[in-house]
DNA sequence: AAGTAACCGAGACGGTACGTCTCGTCTTCTA
DNA sequence: TAGAAGACGAGACGTACCGTCTCGGTTACTT
């Protein structure tokens, strides 16, 4: 078996953790993921390189973990009194959706978001295991917000009841992913208000 | 003015070249991306350093190049008369899109060509200047192919007169893009039919 | 004023401290005096590290410590019933000379012996600090009972008696030491034999 | 087999070795051996930390090879028309050899070929590779010049014909090591000249 | 045919960062 | 409160590549 020993997590510094959380984040911000080195990540949170390897195995899972820790942080703030993070239902499915779509724009136009998340999609893609981990964390919580919000659409009436809905939801999210990390036309509002629209009542005309 | 200097293209050795694009492509399907090095793809390739440093930017480049060319050469083959390479015009506008999105989604289960396109995409994610000239060399060609066959779908009525035809696209593209990139579910021939299904009626039922 | 605290000594573990001994002498015997660490000598004596810290300021200094105690308990089983340690003195100078230089270079050959004096003459000769404890509480003991067995010697006539005796011995060691350390020619009896003969009747041919 | 590649040697660059050469004397003698690392002399010299360990197994390996050079030089400009570097012989051993081991107590007391001289020593006295290297490269050749005066002094009838001279060499430095590398009492001329006459003429009364 | 330019394979160079190891200090828990 | 355990900030280790450079050798154009 050989475990070459765990580290006892219960003697972990928070200080030093978070620490590390923010000198990722800022250095990736300010030089770029690519220029971003375990080093300087230490260098900057004040802590020798063996703490950053005791805890983590790599960049990208130090930045995985510091993003989602922002995350966090943002969504206590927004939501105040920790109240439940989903999808609006006004009963109005398009305008329920234009709104989430819009917002997941404005964020992909946040260079403090966007430059971590393209960080970690990038490393995702080419590395399976950390893909995983990222959607299983990242992206599968927040895609399941959009099954809820269409399964409630189909019982009122607005979304066709022979749709696999997991399907249904990319092609709201897909396209909007694909002009954020392909970068192949501007993302905007408008974009947002046209997938969905698009989305809902499709691109073949009504016979 | 200190122009450092251009190198003398029609001197330039086209077996070098093209060793180099066989290293390269090699050896990204077989240590990864990430492991691959230009030294690597030099000593691979029998090579100096210097050649490969002359004449690309960096190993992106060289892998681009190298994946256009294998592209090329493989629709040559494919091709067999150099005819036009595009997507087909049966009248059916929905079974043709099935089989081109089949098609799309075949390509993403070879490793030859995943591995490689992969890397591409991670690389030009992070890196603005590569994802342009990703999007230009690569994508940009292949997207157009898809507006042509919806204007034709426009005039047999097959497709909606008011779309944008650009963000309609991305209706079909963007989902199989999302399902590639994120490895959030598998890609198969059913999911493309569904994709299709799904963007050319809409969610929302017919009423 | 602020000492930075004294261990109280009364409490000190006997236990530990004979471990931590046996530790480091077993280590330098084992993997070189370079290889071994503070952090192996605990490791192996079943210690924290701390305790090593609170009570020696070096490597070095747990060696030599370990080193003495090592020679004492040896005296002690070889004295048997605690005699006075010494040079012998059966009334004939060249052959009690010969009889310890003979027993000096013994120990050389001994590993167990060899290998700590060496690491511990190594450091003395770099750091002067350890060189003058290393030569207090190690070297002039052993240099005294040759300056008493010659000023015995000068008292049966066998020295003669304008000599300063501090010099006259090192006429002795110096060569043994320096066969030793420098490892120039193996050190033999011959040798040893070889060195009293010469020291007591001079190169120089008498006329 | 595998050797794992050598250097091309034609290719070295004399100036990095040269630097390198420096910069290693100049930390010895300021900081000394022990807080001497290799990342301080390739700073030190401006050099990459690769163009030290692609030529050198060691940090010891760069240090006596920078001593041996300033040996050289040294003796280079003393010597001036570069003639033969060796013990005098003007007829009367004992002044000849009082001379030469008045020079090596200057050395001694001479930081700059002290300090780098007794780490050299002290590292080969624990790793025995390196102590043949330095007992071939610099102790060696000194020795023999001793061996070849004491042999002039047979023929001159001033050394008995029974001694072997490598041992009778021995009792001359021998006792000056001995006070150098232990630093048991001052290393002065008086000391040199007293082993001189000890030695020549033996510790017994010549009766 | 000789001269000359520049590309080529090769690899040494000054560097940066890697991931590991050990240092000496500090903190926590146990006896 | 000494001691076992081990996390911590610090920094050197030896390795791997980076991108630049210099070195012959080999083409392929001049003259």
């Amino acid at each position: 078996m050989a475990e070459s020993k765990a580290p006892d997590s219960s003697r972990r510094s928070d200080r030093s953790r978070r620490a590390i959380h923010d000198a990722a984040l800022a250095l990736v911000t300010e030089i770029g993921y690519a220029r971003t080195t375990i080093e300087g990540i230490a260098a900057r949170a004040g802590v020798g390189k063996q703490t950053i390897y005791r805890w983590w195995p790599s960049k990208a899972a130090v930045l995985l973990e510091a993003f989602l820790d922002l995350g966090e942080r943002t969504a206590r703030e927004a939501g105040g009194d920790g109240a439940e993070q989903g999808i609006p239902d006004t009963g109005d499915l398009e305008t329920d959706l234009k709104l989430v779509l819009r917002a997941t724009v404005d964020e992909m136009n946040n260079p403090a978001y966007d430059l971590p998340a393209r960080a970690l999609a990038a490393e995702g893609i080419i590395d399976a295991e950390l893909g995983a981990e990222f959607a299983r964390k990242l992206l599968e919580p927040q895609l399941t917000l959009y099954v809820r919000r269409l399964a409630a659409g189909q019982d009122a009436g607005a979304v066709r009841r022979d749709l696999d809905l997991r399907i249904a939801l990319e092609l709201l999210v897909g396209p909007v992913a694909h002009r954020w990390l392909l970068r192949t036309l501007p993302l905007t509002h408008e974009y947002a208000d046209a997938i969905v629209e698009y989305a809902l009542h499709g691109l073949a005309p009504r016979n």
